[in-house]
DNA sequence: GATGAATGAGTGTTCATTCAT
DNA sequence: GATGAATGAACACTCATTCAT
C-alpha cells in the first residue's frame, strides 16, 4: 500500500517533471496529473492548490541546503574551504537533479514580488542567501577573510553560483555536452583565495 | 516615419510598467493598453503579439548594451577597468530604471527553454555574455588578467553582477534604502584585483 | 435495528445543521460528515445520494405535519379555530428549530421544478398544502366560513405563515430580537374573522 | 448595429430563460451563452460574474415594481384598492412573464443569507415589503384599515400573493390549465374586507 | 491606422460518489 | 458497517487575438 507520504511525493517529483519542461505557467494541473499517473483531484488531496505544489518543492530543497549550509559553519576548516564545499554541493546537486534546479532557478524569480503569506518555502529559500552571508562574515571576523562588504560579496558568489549553474543547464538543453561544472568550483575557489590578475 | 516610431515607444515604455509590476503572465494586453491610452488593437498594429513586445524589450536593451560592450573592448584600458566600467553601467542602469531591470532579470529567465525561432530580442540577449567572455579572454590573452578558465569566470562574473541588481530591487521593493549599489562596483574590482584572502 | 436508525439521525441533523448554515449547494458532503462526525462513505451506507438527504428531512417534517393536521381536521373546533392552531404549530416549530425550518422555506423552492420520481419527501410536503385546503374546505361546507374559492384562500394562508416564518428567520440572522411571532397567530386570525377594514 | 444595451438586454433575457429552467446553480454560464447566441467571454463583457447577472434580473424588476408602489402610494383611493391594484399588477406580471417571476420567487431566496455589498439588485428587492407596508401603515394612519401589526399584516399579505403565483407557476409546469389567478385578486380583497367568518 | 466588442479555447479547482481495506 | 483516499466530470472565469467599423 502507497502510504500518504510516498503519495506526495510521487505528485511531486511528477511535478518538477513537468514544471522544469514547461514553465509553472505551462505546467497544467492535468498534465501534473497525469505524469504522476493520478487525477488531478487527487493532487488536491495532498496540495491547497497549484502554486502550493511550486511551494513544498522549495521547502523541501530549502531544509536539505539549510542542514548542509549549517553543518559547514560549524566545521572548523578555512572558510574559502568551506564555500568551496558549498560550491561543490551546489555544482553537484545541478547535476544530478537538473530539472529541479531549473525549476529553483527559473520560478524562484516570479515571487519575488509575493508576499504571500503562505508560500513558506518560496520566501524561506531567498533566506538562503543569509546563511551565505553569514559564512562570509564569520571569515572576516575570524580574519580568514579580509574586510569587504560581506552583504556584496555573499550576493555575487550566489550570483556567480546560479549563473554557473544556469549555463550548465542551458548548454544541456541544446544537447551540448557541457564539462562547464567540472573546473568551475575551483576556478571560483581559486578566484576567491587570489583574484584575477595575473 | 516618426509618429509611428513615437507610438511604438509609448506602448513599449507602457508593457515596460505592466509587467515589472505584473510579470509578463499577470500583464495583461488590455492592461499595457490602458497604461499607454491606446487600445488594445492598436498594440497588434506594432507587434505581432503579445510576447513579440517583451522580445522588442529585451531588443532594444540588447543594442544598447551590445554598443557599449564594443566601445569597451576596443579601448585602451586595463582588463580589470573595462570590467569595471561595465559593472558601473549595470549598476547604474538599475537605479535609473529599476521597473525595465526587474524585467530583464526576471522574464528571461522564463525563456531559456524556449527555443521559438522568432524571439530574437530575448535570445541576442543571452549572447551578451559572450561578449563578456570576449573581454575576459582579451585581458588573458594581452597579460593582463592570469590563466583561467574564462567561459566560467565570465559566466560567473555576470552571475554576480546580475545577483546584486536583484537584491538591489527587492530591497528597493520592500521600501529598505538600499546602498548595496554604492559599493558594489568597486568591491567586486578589488575582488578581482586580489582575491578574498586577508 | 436501533443502532441503524441512532446513526442515520446523527446524520440527518448534522446535514440540518450545514445546510440551514450554507445552503443544500454549499453544503458539502465532507463537510456534513465532519459535523456528524462520521466519515463521508457512511452517509452512502444511510442514503442513496446528498439529494436523499435532503428529501429525508423533508419526509420526516412532512410526517409530523401530516399528523397534526389529520388530528386537528378531526377536532370538534371551530374551522378558524382549527386553522388558529395550525398557525401557532408553525410559529412554534419556526422558533424551536430554526435551522430545520429554514431549509424548509429555501430548500424547497429549488425542487418545484423538479419531478424526480424518487424525491418522494420533498414532494410530499408540497401536498400538505392540499391538507390546508381540506379543512378550508370543511369549514364552507359546514358553514362556520363563508363560500370562497378554497385552493386560492388556502394557498393564500400557507404563504401568509411561511412568509412570516421568513420573516422571523431574516431578522434572527440579522441578530435583531424578533418579536413578529409573538402576535402573528393572533393577527391572522384576528384577520380571518373580520378582514382589515375599519 | 447592436448597442450595449440591447446586447445586455439579450443576454438578461438568456439568462431568464435559463435560469428559471433550471435554477441558478443549474444554469451554467455556457447555456446561458448558448441561449443568447453569443461567446461566453461576452456575458464577461457586461456582467462581472454569473451573479452579477442574477443580481440584474432583480434590479430591472425592482425599479419596474419601485415606480408602481410609489404612484400607487401616492393615489387618492381606497388603501384596500391600493392593495387590489397591487394584486393585480403581480398577479398579471407572472402570467405575462413566468419565468422570470419564477426566478424571483425561488432563486431570491438563496440570497436571504448573503450579505454581499454587491448584490444590490437582490437585497434592494426584499426591500421592497417595506413600501408594501408603508401603504398598510398609510392605511391604518388614515383611518381605512382597522388597528394592527403593520409588519405582520405586510408580510402576511405579500406571503399569500408570492405563495398564489407559485401555486400558478406550479399548475402551468405541471401542463394542468391554471385559473387560479382569475379570481386570486378578487377573493383577497374580499378577504380583506370581510374576513372569511361566514 | 485606431478602436474595442466579440470570441472560445483553455485552466484551476470543486465535490459527489465509489470502493478497497 | 465504517473508513477516507481516489476519482474525473463539470464549471466559472480569463485573456490573447481578431476584425468590422
Amino acid at each position: 500500500m502507497v502510504i500518504r507520504e510516498q503519495k506526495k511525493e510521487i505528485i511531486r517529483k511528477a511535478a518538477i517533471e513537468i514544471i522544469s519542461q514547461l514553465g509553472f505557467h505551462g505546467a497544467t494541473t492535468d498534465k501534473i496529473a497525469q505524469q504522476a499517473k493520478v487525477a488531478v483531484g487527487t493532487i488536491y488531496n495532498y496540495f491547497k492548490n497549484k502554486e502550493d505544489i511550486l511551494d513544498y518543492i522549495f521547502e523541501v530543497e530549502y531544509k536539505k541546503r539549510l542542514d548542509f549550509y549549517k553543518k559547514i559553519y560549524d566545521q572548523d576548516i578555512h572558510t574559502v574551504d568551506k564555500l568551496y564545499e558549498i560550491l561543490k554541493m551546489h555544482f553537484s546537486e545541478v547535476s544530478k537533479q537538473p530539472s529541479l534546479i531549473k525549476i529553483i532557478l527559473y520560478e524562484r524569480k516570479l515571487y519575488n514580488n509575493n508576499n504571500k503569506e503562505d508560500k513558506t518555502g518560496i520566501h524561506k529559500f531567498r533566506g538562503l542567501t543569509g546563511f551565505f552571508k553569514d559564512i562570509v562574515k564569520q571569515g572576516i571576523d575570524n580574519g580568514q577573510l579580509k574586510e569587504c562588504n560581506s552583504d556584496i560579496i555573499a550576493t555575487a558568489l550566489f550570483g556567480a553560483v546560479e549563473a554557473i549553474m544556469e549555463e550548465y543547464l542551458i548548454e544541456l538543453d541544446s544537447g551540448i555536452h557541457s564539462n562547464i561544472l567540472d573546473d568551475a568550483a575551483l576556478q571560483i575557489k581559486d578566484f576567491l583565495l587570489e583574484g584575477l590578475r595575473s
